[in-house]
DNA sequence: GTAGGTAGTGTTATGTAATAACATACTAGG
DNA sequence: CCTAGTATGTTATTACATAACACTACCTAC
């Protein structure tokens, strides 16, 4: 878990981008968290303790997290996940238990080119792909 | 056009489903647009000329289509969206232009089971999986 | 060193998406 | 009838997201 801090610093570096100070606190918090967040709760969280943080302030974080490949956004939900496979952002699909909540990553490089080819049968031309799931976990099939 | 509006009654006869008034009148604005529309778009466009249309009424309505399978609701920028291939609700990806904004239905009826068993090989059951894009059409690269 | 550009944050206000809660109407079965 | 089920009407509110502008820090070219 610091582990994704050190990483963001790392490729903030690389790349020669700031880790300013909301950024690295929106990411701490979401990469303490679970479960995938909700953007009020992500700014109402970081605005305990500190001084009151604004809704701008985090869909900013958010933003640049998010083009990082440190962080996705769940579309289904609009809920914000950090991502484990962090910095290299090779396609993967994020599945979530409907039980726990919880989000699970799962690859789909094998299920990209197929879809690609798809849709050039169509005339389209993919610049971006959404990929989500919903369903139970292991632990929580496992629990029931 | 106005075959699914058709095809819209015969599928709630069939299942014993009341076909409303506010439920054809949102299909019929969906149906006539040539783009996804965003929900308060249909709402004021909903209530020209006859009486004022609140929201609930028209996510009412578009919670019920959208089970029927006759309306899709895109998840990357909740837009709504009129389906082709009414009725019969096979997993399909939804492919929107970035350009001329046309949403293109594609099947992935041989991509789902792979995904199937991606995510059952982490021990997740899919219950609902969403395959949304963005790129661009073959009008519009023609065009270009 | 200082003028000007770039990148980022702070703040106010507002726009946009969705639903809770409750009242009302229609209709089919007993 | 009347009552259970289904759907709509209405008011109000909650949740999600961004526009617009002021300000700061830093860098670099002259």
């Amino acid at each position: 878990m610091h582990d994704l801090i050190r990483q963001a610093e790392a490729l903030c570096q690389r790349s020669g981008m700031a880790f300013t100070a909301p950024r690295r606190r929106v990411l701490e918090i979401l990469a303490a968290s679970e479960t995938p967040m909700k953007a009020y709760d992500l700014i109402s969280k970081a605005g305990e303790g500190g001084q009151a943080t604004k809704p701008p302030t985090v869909y900013r974080a958010l933003d640049f997290l998010c083009q990082l490949g440190l962080v996705h956004r769940i579309e289904q939900d609009a809920t914000f996940v950090a991502c484990n496979h962090a910095g290299h952002s090779h396609p993967m699909a994020l599945f979530v238990c409907n039980t726990c909540l919880k989000a699970t990553e799962v690859a789909y490089d094998e299920v990209a080119p197929i879809l690609e080819k798809a849709a050039e049968m169509q005339g389209f031309h993919l610049t971006r792909l959404v990929v989500e799931g919903r369903g139970q976990c292991q632990d929580c099939a496992l629990a029931a």
